[in-house]
DNA sequence: GATGCGTGGGA
DNA sequence: TTCCCAAGCAT
């Protein structure tokens, strides 16, 4: 290769990565970039134990983004199944439809075409023009930033936001041999899921362990703001997971008396309803009844 | 830049 | 049990 700006965390990283990789149904060689652009909106917050049996689906059902453009959103909010954040379902959804009417059926390869879709934004554009078609970009979800941060920044987690020396450290670890940036990216953002976790590093299994600021400082405390936990018992996000759980679970109408008994706090209920209107994640089929769109 | 948006598994 | 959070995006 002609890596010609080659850092000390490249090779342990790359060789790190060859050695224990994952076998995941988007990193098959003959995988789709429709599979891996499934993968990547389905992945946004959620974990990947979770992801494999509903992308499994997903592509089998619909193999082609005109596959899925040609059914009602509803048909792709109820696949989503307990995914989470359903919003995702009609982006991607919409980002089919419109990967047909701009771009003939097919993946757009580049940052500027994929961004542009709903539902993609500055990471998942990046992943999908890097680890669908080999493109060489700056890759920055959150492993790969806790990876760098600890790594070069001597500090356990990085900020709430990108910020520009982040992403300036990031643009100058980039390999600048075309693909090896792309096996670069997946392989930091690996090291960072597997090994250099959130909840614990584990720096006996990491090869880069002797490279690390954070570690040869001695582990100092996180130090910055507060992470501010998620609520969540009581929220509308629950009430919304509640009331279109049960829509997901019924193929026909379903009447809004089984609504009311799915939430208990009237008005909440109705003004979570009302939002879930608006999002059109449902839809009213007449004055008492309601159901996927 | 701060918020809101689902879900379920692990420590 | 309770808390934390997992490959972000849109507003």
């Amino acid at each position: 290769m002609s890596d010609l700006a080659p850092h000390p965390l490249h090779e342990p990283i790359l060789a790190w990565y060859d050695e224990h990789a994952r076998e995941l149904p988007w990193r098959e060689p003959g995988a789709s970039a429709w599979s891996v652009m499934v993968s990547e909106l389905m992945l946004q917050q959620t974990p990947v134990a979770r992801v494999l049996p509903v992308h499994a689906q997903w592509l089998e059902r619909w193999p082609t983004p005109a596959d899925l453009a040609a059914e009602p959103t509803g048909a792709a909010v109820r696949a989503w199944g307990r995914l989470g954040y359903p919003r995702r379902a009609l982006r991607l959804h919409a980002a089919a439809t419109a990967i047909v009417e701009h771009h003939d059926g097919v993946v757009p390869e580049t940052y500027v075409d994929l961004i542009a879709l709903p539902g993609v934004g500055d990471y998942t554009a990046a992943a999908i023009a890097s680890f669908a078609y080999g493109r060489r970009h700056v890759v920055l979800d959150t492993n790969v930033r806790r990876v760098l941060a600890r790594t070069t920044g001597g500090i356990e987690f990085p900020g709430t936001s990108v910020t520009k020396a982040e992403r300036a450290t990031a643009t100058a670890l980039l390999p600048l041999d075309v693909p090896t940036a792309a096996t670069w990216s997946v392989a930091v953002m690996e090291l960072g899921a597997l090994v250099c976790t959130a909840a614990g590093p584990r720096c006996g299994d990491c090869p880069v362990a002797d490279l690390c600021a954070w570690r040869a400082a001695g582990h100092p405390a996180y130090d910055g703001p507060p992470r501010k936990a998620q609520t969540w018992a009581g929220t509308d996000r629950q009430c919304r997971g509640r009331l279109l759980a049960v829509l997901r679970d019924s193929h026909a109408a379903v009447p809004s008396s089984r609504l009311d008994a799915a939430w208990a706090d009237e008005g909440q209920r109705l003004r979570c309803l009302a939002s879930l209107l608006e999002d059109r994640l449902v839809v009213r089929v007449d004055a008492g009844s309601y159901a996927l769109p």
